[in-house]
DNA sequence: CCCGATGTTCGATT
DNA sequence: AAATCGAACATCGG
């Protein structure tokens, strides 16, 4: 579910986690921790500070003492700050107790998402590629790792060791606002300039619509995102392009339901 | 009721 | 080597 303007959200939404204390963690799902046991999170998570939090690409990250928690929220994750625990809790795979008597939730219906523990950066950079909001994410960075790239261009935005953050609403999204096609050769590329723009000014006004919500993302004390109404294709099946009034098209590019107009996408 | 699809990622198989 | 598929899960809609 969250690419990168609802994992932004987020982590905009948890900025008064900053000097909160951790003194203790629950699960009642044994895989919400991949690279540990919650046995084991829970003996080392007792009594760290958070002393900041951010993100890279679609990874939310607590910067502990001397480690990083780290959480991917996948399709279904949903992290948020609360003063008591939810009341149905079907789906809470675990949450962390703070000293100021507030809990940090993490719900995930589908149980893909969960939490790394990792004791330097270095761990978490090496398993992605270049977050757009990165300032070495330029044109000039796109032109020459596009140049190199005999793929399609949609595999390519999805490869989160590529660019980090993209996912498939704003990869559609993307490719129809250029005007190219999902399965169009990325080396071939000629707009790029326009690619590059459009990548950024996507995920910025997403940012300021927190994100879009289609079914499940919810935020903070479950807001959702309002970034829907503003999709161009993603979603809009047989529906009109806003450019050419031709039909929207849902073909399958790289395993995922895609959306073009094919009359605007070459 | 059954089948297919869902915003992600990883690993196995062509 | 690159592309495709299934699996990890639960829910919803046709």
């Amino acid at each position: 579910m969250p690419e990168l303007p609802e994992v932004q959200t987020v982590v905009t939404s948890l900025s008064k986690l900053k000097n909160k204390e951790i003194i203790d963690f629950s699960s009642s799902w044994e895989k919400v921790t991949y690279n540990c046991t919650p046995t084991n999170l829970k003996k080392v998570i007792k009594d760290n500070i958070i002393q900041d939090i951010s993100r890279i690409g679609k990874y939310i990250i607590l910067h502990l003492n001397n480690k990083y928690l780290i959480c991917h929220l996948r399709m279904t994750g949903y992290l948020y700050l609360t003063k008591s625990l939810p009341v149905n809790n079907k789906h809470v795979r675990c949450y962390f107790n703070l000293s100021s008597n507030e809990f940090l939730v993490y719900e995930d219906i589908r149980k893909f998402g969960g939490f790394y523990l990792f004791k330097n950066l270095f761990e978490l950079k090496q398993k992605v590629g270049i977050d757009p909001y990165n300032k070495k994410f330029t044109t000039q960075w796109l032109q020459k790792n596009l140049s190199r790239k005999s793929g399609m261009i949609k595999h390519l935005l999805l490869n989160q060791k590529f660019i980090c953050g993209l996912g498939n609403i704003y990869t559609d999204e993307i490719l129809w606002k250029t005007r190219i096609h999902p399965n169009h050769i990325a080396r071939n590329i000629k707009n790029t300039d326009f690619l590059y723009q459009n990548i950024i000014s996507t995920l910025n006004e997403s940012i300021k619509f927190h994100g879009t919500t289609i079914m499940n993302f919810k935020f903070d004390n479950m807001k959702t995102g309002n970034y829907k109404t503003k999709l161009k294709v993603y979603g809009r099946k047989n529906l009109p392009c806003e450019r050419c009034k031709k039909k929207i098209l849902k073909i399958k590019v790289a395993g995922r339901g895609t959306y073009i107009c094919s009359h605007c996408q070459k």
